[in-house]
DNA sequence: GATGAATGAGGTTTCATTCAT
DNA sequence: GATGAATGAAACCTCATTCAT
C-alpha cells in the first residue's frame, strides 16, 4: 500500500537501505552549510553546522573528513546550479549581447549576500579549481558569440570578463545591504566599456602604458 | 609629597621624555602593523605585531585597546598617506580626466600587494569608517572637475566611483603575483564606459532596469 | 509460532546455515584484527579491523562487544597456537634444560614483531587473564623438569621464568629493527644465571636483600 | 628590611620580575604532568595536568608548545635526577660489581610505578634521545670499571647492560602493585649471568647460535 | 544477523585580551 | 608606563560504541 501502488519506480537495486538517511542527513549538512557559509563567510565554527543540520560532529565528518571540503562541496553546488541556470538563460535569447549583459546580471544577482561564495574568489584553495574551469569555459562561449557578431571591444579577452564578474561579485558584498542595486549601475558602465563602440586598444597584459585618452 | 618637595616643579621635562618614549612606541607599532597585516591580512596573531614592534603586549594593548583599533588606524594612517599623495598629483594636473584616472592608477598601485587594505573593503569593521568619509571627499572633488569639464557620463555618482575603485583594488589582490597588470586592462574598459561618450542613463540606483543596450 | 508452526522442525539445517556464515564472520574478523593488533598495536581504530575483515561494524560488535574482548581473543588464539607449538618441541627433546631454552628461544621469536602481544604484558585488562593462565601451568611443567634433572637453580619459581619471559619479549620490540637477534645474548645470559651452577639463594619474594654477591 | 639583610646574594640582574612567577608556573606544571604521566602514562588529557597544576590551557601551552615536549621534558628531568644520583651512588663504592649491582637496583627502584618512564622505552619519540645518551654513556663506565677488575664475563657490551635495564624496568611495571620486589630476584639472576663466572661465549649479535649449554 | 551511518565526549592546539609585577 | 605570562573559550578533528534499516 505505501510503495508499490502503480507505476513501481524500478526498484534500486537495495543495498541502499541506510543509504536513503545517509543521503538526507549529507543533504541536509550541505543544505545548513550553504546557508550558514552564506550568512557568516568561510570562518565559521563547525559546530555551527552540525547543529543546525540536526546532525551529530561525527556524522559531519564523515560526510565531509573535512571542513575545507565541505566548502568546497557547497561552493561548488552553488557553482553549478548557478552555471546550469545561466546556461539555460544564455539559450533563452538569440541576441549574443543580452546574453553577455544575462550572465553578468545573473551571475551577480545570484551571489549577493553569499559570503562565502565571494570569498572564494580570493581564497586559492582546491576548492574553486574546478568551478573555475567551468565558468571560464562559459564565460569564453558568450565571448566567442559577442565578437562573432562584431559587438565585443576588440581585444577583450576571456580573463578579462572573469575578471570583471568577479570583480563586481565582490562589490555586491560590500553595497549589500547598504545600496541594494547600486552594483547595476557599475556593471553598465564596464558593460559600455567593453562594446564595440569602444575602439581604443587595450593596454598588453603586463604593460604599463597609460590608462584611457578621453579626448 | 613623595618626590618633589622641595617646590619648583623640578621634571617637567621628565614626564615629556616618557612621553617621547611612549610615542615612539606607538609608532613602532604602527610600523610593525602595517608590515604585518599587508603581508598576511587582517587575521594576524597579535603576537607577531608585539614581536614584530620590539614591545609587549601590554603596551600594545594599553595603545589600542583592540586588534580592531589598532587595525582601524594602521588603515587610516595608509590611507591618509595615500590620499595625500593622491591630492598632489591631481593638482599636479590641468586635466580633470587625467586626474581621475590618475587616480584610479594610483589607488590601485598602491593597494596591490596590501591584503589588509583589500580586505578592509569588505570589512564592515568601525575601521573602515572614518577612511571611507576622507576617500569619499577626494573622489568627490575629482569628479566635479570632470562633470565641470563635460567629460564625465551623465549620472555617475561619487558612490559609483568609489565603488568602482574598491572594485578594482580587490581584482588586484586576486591576480597578484599571477597575472600582473592585468587590472589596468579592466580598469581601462570601466573607465571607457565612464566617458561622456556614453550617453545611455544609468539605471536608477536600486532600480532593476535591464543593464544594457548595445546598439 | 512464528516460523516453525507445522510441526517436525522444518529447517535446523538453515539455522545452521547462517550460523556458518556468522562463523565465517567471525573467523575473519579474528584474522584481520591478529594482523592489524600485530602491526600496529593495541590502539588502532576499530574500523581498519573492521574494513580489513570486509565487515560491518555492526556485525564486529555483535561478535565482539568490547574492542577489549576482540583484543583479548586474539591475543588467546595466538597465546594457545604458540603454546601448543611449544608442546610439541618440549615433547620432542628428552633434555629439559633444552626443552626450557627452547621453549623461551621460540616464545621470543614467536613475538618479534607482533606489537599487540608484547603490549599486552604490560596491559592489565581483561586479555590477558585467561593466556597468563595457560603460559604458566606450561612454563610450570618445564620448570618441574629441570628441577627434577636438578638442573635449575635453587628457589627459581613459575612466577620467575613467566616474568623473564615478558621482560625478554619487550626488548625484542625495542631492539626489534636495529638489533635483530641481540635478545638472544640477554636470554643467554638469563638462562645462565638460572642454571644450578649458581648456588647463592635468590632474595626471599618481597625482601630487600642485596642483589648479587660476586666473589 | 625585607630583601637586604646581610649578605645579599647578588641581585639577579631585574627583569626577572615575572620570570619568578612563571618559573613557578612552570615548575607546578612539569611536577604536576611527572605525577600524572606517572599514574596514567603518555596518553593523559593534556587538561588533566593543566587542572591539577593549577593553571589554563594557555600557559601551559605557553611553556610547552607540544604535549610531547612537556612529556620529554619531564622524562627528561627524571632521567637527570636518577642520573645524578646513580653517579654518586656509583662513586660511593670501591668495589665495580657493587656499583653495578647498585646501578641497576636503583635504576629499577626508581622507575617502579611510573608508567610514562617505562613506555618512554619503547617510545622512538626524540625525547629519550637524549637521555639515552647519558644513560649509556654512565652505564659504560660502569661495564669498563667491572672489565678492569675481571669480574664481567667476557664479551659483555654496553649495549647488552643498557638492553638489561630497559628489559627489567618494564617488567617491575607489569608487577609492580600484584608482586612488590620480585624483580630483585629477576635482576640477581641476571647479575649472576652476567659474572665473569660464566665462560661461555656469548652469541655474536645478529647470530643464531644455540643458546645455552647447561652440562 | 548484517550493515555502516550516527553519535558526542574528548583530544590537542590557538589567540584576543587581561593583569600582576 | 611597560612587560609578557596567564587566561580560557573555541577551533578542528578522532574514535569506541550504538542503532535504525
Amino acid at each position: 500500500m505505501t510503495s508499490a501502488d502503480q507505476s513501481t519506480p524500478p526498484r534500486p537495486p537495495a543495498r541502499r537501505a541506510r543509504r536513503a538517511d545517509a543521503e538526507r542527513n549529507r543533504a541536509a549538512i550541505i543544505e545548513a552549510a550553504a546557508v550558514v557559509f552564506a550568512e557568516q563567510g568561510c570562518a565559521v565554527d563547525v559546530r555551527e553546522i552540525a547543529r543546525r543540520s540536526g546532525v551529530g560532529m561525527g556524522t559531519l565528518y564523515r560526510h565531509f573528513p573535512t571542513k575545507d571540503e565541505l566548502l568546497a562541496t557547497v561552493l561548488e553546488r552553488e557553482f553549478t546550479a548557478w552555471l546550469t541556470a545561466a546556461h539555460q538563460a544564455a539559450a533563452a535569447t538569440e541576441d549574443p549581447w543580452e546574453a553577455l549583459t544575462g550572465f553578468f546580471e545573473q551571475a551577480l544577482a545570484h551571489q549577493a549576500g553569499n559570503r562565502a561564495l565571494v570569498e572564494s574568489h580570493t581564497a586559492t584553495g582546491a576548492a574553486s579549481r574546478v568551478c573555475a574551469r567551468h565558468r571560464e569555459a562559459f564565460i569564453d562561449e558568450l565571448r566567442t558569440r559577442c565578437v562573432d557578431a562584431g559587438l565585443l571591444r576588440e581585444g577583450v579577452t576571456t580573463a578579462d570578463l572573469v575578471l570583471l564578474s568577479a570583480s563586481l561579485s565582490q562589490v555586491i558584498q560590500a553595497t549589500g545591504d547598504s545600496h541594494p542595486g547600486q552594483w547595476r549601475r557599475l556593471l553598465r558602465i564596464s558593460l559600455d566599456g567593453l562594446s564595440s563602440r569602444n575602439t581604443e586598444p587595450l593596454p598588453e597584459p603586463g604593460s604599463r602604458a597609460e590608462s584611457s585618452a578621453n579626448g
